[in-house]
DNA sequence: AGCACTGTGTTAGTTACTAACATCTCGTGG
DNA sequence: CCACGAGATGTTAGTAACTAACACAGTGCT
């Protein structure tokens, strides 16, 4: 592992190990480097935000670029869904505890839980781009993409604030199946 | 006019004001208090953080209050979609630039945006609530409630975005229009 | 050895936000 | 007319997130 990566791994874990034990607010960034053996400045220099630690998730280009793998000829809000799941069905099964002690951890926050949103911008953004490349207009493009982050993330929220043992997969397939306009349909096989 | 809704209002002017003009980030906190005549103490005894000035809405109860009036044996997604349509139809038509203009500043930054979902939290939690209350599952509910927030904020950011003069209401019609399981059909007229 | 580059620390800010307490205004009862 | 109490506001002093400027150390290359 580059030291970089290194480094930033240990400030993640000080972090998310600190802020599950106390609390978000009752920590602060200082504390949070101390923990991790550098200086506040270093911190920074790896997260822009102390909220960025917590929400950070590699998923956003492989979405865009499943949604743009659809068949054009779909409904976009079709097309969204059926992106969205075919990057679910290929997650690897390792939904470690550590991935639902940090949704819960947003989940439990309203700060938190508005920045997903931000961090979710990035994916939305790259969803449009590939709807209005095939053709699909702006707008009807937003609102697709608007309504299956939405459903999702709703989804993912409500597996951080339950206790039950469901799995986060079973859960994102769920929430988009509402989406469906035939129900139980996900598209070829 | 109350006294303490005067004075909210002469602060909510005056921030709007120098927001737009200045841009949110370059605004002081301290500076708009001064341009209201108050300190910055009095500005935080009205708004709790300095994105609240923007992000205020007055139509949380209604919406929840609609989704419940709703046919309980409709499916939940479509119940929520309902209950937005009609909310939305009953707005009064003044949809004046002021609203407009404060889309356009929300839907330029993206703290703001991010603001939008911890506000719309509220209006979330309420319809869920509707929902549940007449047995819909807590996942369900979050799922269906979600995606028509996911939608409807989406269309509400776009509008924000785009110079084109189509009005906010035929906006949220239309996306809605993309989650119906028969669209262009908005139930009993 | 000398040099650049990268990672890091130190220091000194700015700004959002909070708590504690002082003051001011205004309507009411004496 | 004055005292009083309550609500609205100001002052002051603090905390904590974030930033800019610059100094320093180790590592690789020549």
């Amino acid at each position: 592992m580059a030291p970089v990566e290194a480094t930033a791994q240990r400030i993640r874990a000080a972090a998310l190990d600190l802020f599950l034990r106390r609390g978000f607010d009752a920590v602060t960034v200082e504390e949070v480097a101390a923990a991790a053996g550098v200086s506040h400045m270093t911190f920074f220099r790896y997260f822009p935000t102390k909220e960025s630690v917590v929400l950070t998730d590699p998923y956003d280009p492989m979405i865009a670029a499943a949604v743009a793998a659809q068949d054009p000829g779909l409904a976009p809000l079709e097309r969204v869904r059926r992106g969205f799941l075919a990057v679910t069905t290929q997650m690897d099964d390792t939904e470690d505890a550590e991935a639902r002690a940090r949704v819960r951890l947003v989940a439990g926050h309203p700060r938190l839980r508005a920045g997903v949103w931000e961090s979710n911008q990035a994916t939305a953004d790259a969803i449009e781009a590939a709807l209005v490349a095939d053709g699909t207009s702006p707008f009807d493009a937003r609102v697709a993409t608007g309504a299956c982050l939405g459903a999702v993330t709703a989804a993912l929220l409500d597996w951080g604030m339950v206790t039950d043992d469901g799995t986060l997969l079973d859960r994102v397939r769920r929430a988009l199946d509402h989406l469906a306009l035939v129900p139980g349909d996900d598209g070829p096989a």
